[in-house]
DNA sequence: GTGTTATGTTCTCCTAAACACCAAACGAAG
DNA sequence: CTTCGTTTGGTGTTTAGGAGAACATAACAC
């Protein structure tokens, strides 16, 4: 009977495919890890709600994958033994990219989304995508010595101004860049090597600010940008960023404002992007064109009575688009960014109170507008995050992958 | 050494408690036989991605809880060894609530989402909170002896037109049944003994179409119910029902549609709610009132051109508020109910063009606009799914407490 | 009939998480 | 300075869930 060679059960032969609970856990601890940048090893207990014993093991397991380091409990002195602080090892890194109008920004982020270099590359004229993916590739070759250095590099994030199918990365239309169908993912990856990915950028900016900034801790907020190519939004419910069907929803800058207002470029008539954009006010104001923080000292120096009710122009239709998203969302904050925030920062009581008498009560008792929090950093760290997603999502397995 | 009477481990006394993973995993079989009525125990491997082992074993447990039967493979014959069916029990049930301006509804339904009765209870004049959960306890009790013989009742859910915090199941407002700040939930479940849960009527038939209707297969869509009281919105995105900060997501109902329109109730103008509306159909038709069969008779009957029109323009801005919907969210279907599925049926093609020409290319080219697919039973199966919810979370747990 | 395919069952192995105890580090009180 | 209580990490043990392989079984095709 128990002489039967019975074979023994075959060791699952690639170590990378470790238990699905276990790769959670792992997965749940870095997240937490990146998202705090510090956390002492009790408060890791109790976030997670695992065992002393168990979180234990799993930073032992991070450590050696070097994923994670601990420092000495630096901390403020309290009863008890003082608990270790877990950090976010400095050699694992995104890289970012975003392609604009007049420029292609590249990134590299660390976990922890702490900006580690940001290159501006300004163009002459509007990138064309191959042309974003050649000057994205450029400066990456630049830096591929320190990269490969210095660094583990875990993918590339791409943001883009426009509708982006972030399951393939395949960008499916970009209005103002010009760009239609253009498999830019692909294109980037096969050009540097790196797994790459791409979203929308609102989209991104929301997730960035949900987990650095002015959304932390929150679990649905509502992230609107105003920018010299229109209004984009991104979405975030129930702490997940709302994708739809194929990833493009979110679109925000094209809710219907103003009836017989002006043809959108989308097809439409009335969208919040035509009614309310940063080019009326620089028309106003009879500048040519500038950026964000230019607006807002022209806006606050002018004495104009037309750019006066201007504001409250846009303001009032503002406050139709985000009455609409409040009523569908119920969100617990609205984050403007660009030239919304400036807007928002000129007359905040006209656009509270607004927001407050047009939206339903109950939703719109809990809502607060915030600024953006990131700055200029947003972008960077959003894009950075998307490079971020695959090993956040299996720590253990890409560990194992890169340190080998 | 080995001599120190190390206590065992308690094994974690009460038995309700066990494994996450197996917890989860009893859930989901649970909840896939639910939402099936029928599925092999095959298919049961295969959507779950378990061994056919481990389901086995779950399937064991399940049925000694008496949660779900097998029956002999009976499906259509096919090479291999035919798969024995796994079905829900009929005696698993939840009672669902749904009270409205001249009637409560009460029923009762079984798992799998089969409504085996249906009492509606006619009432003079708007029922108050109090009046309602009167009725509804009534009617419950006098099913008493019956459900106590014959079912093992999860829960109570209470479908509420308003707004309702679902965490407390309290009804923030209810403008149309004149409700403010009622704790429904808790009133019932002390009427009764059972546990009672609370949310939007329109989210419940959201999550009923997803489940049992249209939108099955699903993960994105929205669901638009015009009647009487006004116009309700669900959304589900990614496969989950939107529910915001505080459960008041979802009110499309008060989008908006129109510069300078008519005052809604809601304090707003310009609400989908007051521009489009049965009330004005009626009106133009020379009728009182009626339901939903009944003007949809009455508009094909009718060759005025004054009702023609105020068709075509009550679809011009069901337009303008489902391209918003289509813009923010890219969902797959768009479910219209009552006399907003009246709408459509009159001239599909018309609000199909409209949709199209005006959302944005991405988003608009995957949607589908249906009518809904549960007719009068829907929001019977919506409330149960409420009363259902937590035994789905924790099969064996529940059906351990439901059996003692 | 035979061969093929697909299935449920039983068994063993592996791994992960919880638990109980021990040791260490710190604050507070004496 | 010493002692105590508190909070923490570490270690060994226990439990249990899921995977895999071999086997038995059941239908279909030929």
């Amino acid at each position: 009977m128990m002489s039967s060679p019975r074979q023994r059960a075959a060791p699952t032969a690639p170590p990378s495919e470790l238990d699905p609970s276990r790769r959670n856990n792992l997965a749940l601890i870095t997240s937490l890890v990146h998202h705090n940048r510090v956390l002492s090893r009790a408060h890791l207990t109790k976030r997670t709600g695992l065992n002393r014993s168990t979180v234990g093991t799993l930073i032992g397991q991070l450590v050696a994958l070097g994923l994670v380091y601990e420092t000495a409990p630096s901390g403020e002195a309290q009863v008890g033994r003082p608990s270790p602080e877990v950090r976010p090892s400095p050699s694992i890194a995104a890289l970012a990219v975003y392609p604009e109008i007049d420029a292609v920004t590249i990134g590299l982020v660390n976990l922890g989304g702490i900006v580690q270099k940001k290159i501006r590359f300004a163009t002459e004229r509007i990138p064309s995508a191959r042309e974003a993916v050649n000057i994205a590739a450029a400066v990456i070759e630049g830096m591929r010595t320190e990269l490969e250095h210095s660094y583990r590099i875990t993918g590339i994030g791409v943001a883009v101004p426009g509708l982006v199918n972030p399951d393939d990365g395949t960008v499916r239309h970009a209005p103002h860049l010009g760009w239609r169908d253009e498999p830019v993912a692909r294109m980037l990856s096969e050009a540097t090597g790196y797994a790459c990915q791409a979203a929308n950028d609102a989209s991104l900016a929301a997730e960035a600010e949900l987990i650095f900034g002015a959304g932390a801790g929150r679990d649905n907020l509502i992230y609107l940008n105003g920018g010299a190519s229109g209004v984009g939004g991104g979405i975030i419910s129930n702490g997940m960023l709302l994708r739809g069907a194929s990833g493009y929803a979110g679109e925000l800058g094209h809710t219907f404002v103003r009836t017989s207002g002006e043809q959108c470029h989308c097809g439409a008539t009335g969208c919040l992007e035509t009614e309310v954009s940063q080019g009326r006010l620089f028309e106003l104001l009879g500048l040519s064109g500038g950026d964000t923080p230019q607006l807002e000292q022209a806006l606050r120096a002018s004495s104009s009575p037309a750019v006066a009710e201007e504001i409250s122009r846009q303001l009032g239709y503002l406050a139709i688009a985000l009455r609409n998203a409040v009523n569908t969302f119920n969100p617990e904050v609205i984050i403007l960014d660009g030239f919304l925030g400036v807007l928002y920062a000129l007359k905040p009581s006209t656009l509270d109170d607004l927001l407050l008498s047009q939206a339903m009560d109950g939703p719109a008792a809990q809502v607060k507008v915030h600024p953006a929090a990131l700055g200029s950093n947003l972008m960077m760290i959003g894009a950075a995050e998307l490079g971020f997603a695959r090993f956040l999502a299996d720590p253990a397995g890409f560990g194992a992958a890169l340190t080998a």
